[in-house]
DNA sequence: CTCCGACTGGACCACCCGGTCCACCCAGGC
DNA sequence: GCCTGGGTGGACCGGGTGGTCCAGTCGGAG
């Protein structure tokens, strides 16, 4: 499992932005907006919700901030910080060759691991759930679905190239194809994972690795 | 082909409500309200937005609804009845033996050609996709959901039981791999459509229909 | 004709939303 | 001491929400 021996330059561009070291109280309303974000997404998140929250009053918010919309982008860049951070997903290029499978198996556990550990920063994910409304008008959002997105086409285009993908469907439909595959199971994992033991949840994550490959691997 | 030689019961109990004959005025506003709840799921849909766009004024919607929880209930059962007519599911028994799957192929070819051609009920299809919030509190969505779900596991077993689907996976967890598949390659197909060619879409349609197989089958 | 009940228009309600505004507080420089 | 300017509380704004209410209009039955 030598896959990150030498250091991995994770490279979708997520916004490195230079965020000044946050206030302890800028850090809880950031902590209350995502909270509210990811159980309500966007339009429907209650800005008064958020403040109240953190007992911040509305002209305290808008000294920091210029509208809801910067709030959302500010928690959005934060988040996306943190959980590039967290997984350093490995360079698409890495994953090419006979190992392939393996070593992208390696990292969806890897990943789901880092994920399963609660931290605020994994609300995150529950904002890839309802796209559809914030993402539109979200610069950061925008930014950072096309970093995820050119991952995960990246990382086809080495499996294609290294004959460990198949290549008569269209990259950008297997593309989410795979992502929808990986979210179904998350949910479902999710719902499941309680009544599970230890030994039906290895069970469980390698049969799921395994409908994915089934899913994108030729023959 | 003669899956559906002798008369097909659909079976899924979508409420057989003996509704009233609707006069011109309420089909409008129902259309109506399908249309924005499509389009804006239950709790963004407007009321307001739904009486403006067929000149009904409040109390004469009150008149006739209680409240605009029961109008989306009413439309869900609306569309559900008509949608279930227009599909005309087969029972999940005709499914089984060596022919599971080219029958089941056929089925949902059927099926996506139906749904293909725009009608006032296929906007119900949408609601699928955003069933988080308005499914919670909606009798009839949560009936309807029951009952597609009851469909679903149903295929699977008899799926199973001809040994066309393998068994090392829980059903429910296939059941939603499987609806997500085919969620995804809704989507995609709606977003590429115009850009493809007649063949190109055929070939598409088989890679899909292929692509569910590989998932489900075994081997 | 009267009466009645189904139906309608539209004013109105309380509540919530994101956002603005202003008076104020208070630590730091002079 | 005074001034200043970043930070703050909270009243307030316009607008949208689902829902209520009531005064009327109408067609048909007696």
């Amino acid at each position: 499992m030598h896959v990150v021996d030498h250091p991995v330059q994770c490279r979708y561009d997520v916004a490195m932005n230079a965020t000044p070291p946050p206030s302890p109280r800028e850090r809880a309303l950031l902590a209350a907006a995502a909270r509210e974000f990811a159980t309500a997404g966007f339009e429907r998140a209650s800005l008064n919700a958020v403040i109240r929250a953190c007992g911040m009053s509305k002209s305290s918010f808008y000294h920091r901030f210029d509208s809801k919309q910067a709030l959302f982008d500010r928690v959005v860049d934060e988040a996306a910080a943190a959980l590039a951070r967290e997984l350093a997903a490995p360079d698409p290029a890495e994953l090419a060759g006979p190992d392939f499978w393996p070593r992208l198996e390696a990292f969806v556990a890897h990943a789901a691991a880092a994920l399963a550990k609660p931290a605020w920063y994994a609300d995150l994910g529950k904002l890839f759930y309802l796209p559809d409304v914030s993402a539109e008008r979200s610069a950061a959002m925008r930014r950072l679905l096309a970093g995820v997105d050119r991952w995960v086409q990246a990382v086809l285009k080495a499996g294609r190239a290294c004959g460990a993908v198949r290549d008569d469907l269209p990259a950008s439909l297997q593309a989410e194809l795979a992502f929808a595959v990986l979210q179904a199971m998350d949910r479902w994992s999710i719902r499941h994972m309680e009544t599970m033991g230890a030994a039906a949840r290895r069970r469980l994550a390698a049969s799921q690795l395994d409908s994915l490959r089934r899913l994108l691997a030729p023959d």
